[in-house]
DNA sequence: TGACATTAGTCACAATCCGTGACTAATTCG
DNA sequence: CGAATTAGTCACGGATTGTGACTAATGTCA
């Protein structure tokens, strides 16, 4: 979020802002996911939430001011942190922002942890009111989670360094919305070399200890499939 | 790209534009993907090529500007016009715009014809020089084709209302960069319900005469299908 | 006119992939 | 100890898919 020396500054003497740096952190709590918000930093406003953003400063690449907001926000690094979009139609924006540049920063579970009460983790499907623009860009930043998933190891960077299978596991079915079978999952993960096992295991509780794995992807080799229609279309009623 | 009235008189004026939209229009052209470029409109660099682009307008969206992009370019509405992404490093730029957001504009084989010399079709891999950031938006926009390609209709988008499927096969070929097994093709994509056939037949030259479809989604039924790890990872040397 | 080249379209087999239920293994709790 | 719980594996059958060979309809050219 801005922070009180520049763009809150700049805001309360009236000046619109063209151009802002907006970012939605991202983590899973539990069965649910999470998004940080915080505490508007106008003093005019101080009991609404958003999203971290600010304008971007002096001669700082977009990629820069973003990861900027991230450490101002959680402390720390984030796991992934990806340009969503561009917002620039006429929705309205904690900063009137002509055009708000979003980005995607993946935590893992239990990484960072908020300073105080002026930030909380919100469940996506549960915010509080925010401006229409930013509600816009949790919305885009669900769907380039879901599009990417089978193309970047988003859910790699949304666990630990070790982790088991069944959170992996886990953390697809949040992301996918439904539930997958255990023997599929690990038939189609060994398949593709992308995790390599430890030599701990973990007791969680009751039940068998499970083996803890790293992210490791090899070199795959097999010759390329042919093609996949089955994103195009119109999706038949979901059945339950 | 921007006409002579507005914003090359900005920069005659020597007005850096802090935000410039550009646009990426894509077309086949026999064998190849060619991008529109057009000489530049600043007086002092006319034998500069670049992709069309301008500074918004008034209380345009970035949607709006893209769209009279296009429209001034190519005189006609594209098939697929869509975000790629915003570019905000420190790369050089006609504008010199300190960010940039770049459409991806999709046209049919053959529909637009660029008036005049001011404006030509280049193959994607044998561009004249431009300034690095648009050559990363082309970059860009090839990227963001193949990754959406089993997201979005965008094969539909490069041709015409009704195509023979060898047709459509080609396109996927070119923007794959690989060949695909006629029967597997059409097996998979009359399991998708994207097409219908008309009643037309079209012969091209010699051989047997193709019947013609038009892209029309059907519902389809059908459980969903488990995880795919294989965009992950890293992929294995390419067999030739 | 009739072989041949060329492009369209289909078929069927084998190999692989994948959904699924049932199974074994290792631990905690009472 | 036995029930409950979680981890991990196996194997069967059906679905998917790579592939080569086939038929069909046209133009070309001797």
């Amino acid at each position: 979020m801005p922070d009180r020396s520049s763009s809150a500054a700049n805001r309360s003497t009236a000046r619109r802002t063209p151009l802002s740096v907006d970012v939605v952190p991202l983590t899973p709590h539990g069965r649910q996911l999470t998004t940080l918000l915080v505490r508007a930093a106008d003093p005019r406003s101080r009991q609404r939430w958003e999203l971290p953003w600010d304008a971007m400063r002096g001669d700082e690449t977009l990629d820069d001011a973003a990861a900027r907001l991230v450490r101002a926000a959680l402390g720390t690094a984030p796991g992934l942190l990806e340009q969503i979009a561009a917002f620039g139609d006429r929705q309205r924006h904690p900063a009137d922002a002509m055009v708000s540049v979003a980005y995607l920063a993946l935590v893992a579970e239990g990484t960072a942890v908020p300073i105080g009460g002026d930030a909380a983790w919100f469940p996506v499907d549960e915010l509080p009111p925010i401006s229409p623009r930013q509600r816009a860009m949790v919305d885009g930043a669900m769907r380039a989670v879901r599009m990417r998933l089978d193309q970047s190891p988003i859910a790699f960077s949304l666990l630990p360094q070790t982790f088991t299978l069944s959170q992996l596991q886990e953390v697809y079915e949040l992301l996918l919305g439904r539930r997958l079978h255990k023997a599929s999952f690990r038939r189609a993960l060994h398949a593709s070399w992308l995790v390599e096992p430890t030599d701990e295991w973990r007791s969680e509780g009751r039940g068998r200890p499970a083996q803890l794995f790293r992210y490791a992807p090899r070199k795959r080799r097999g010759g390329r499939r042919g093609v996949r229609f089955e994103g195009l279309g119109v999706a038949a009623a979901e059945r339950s």
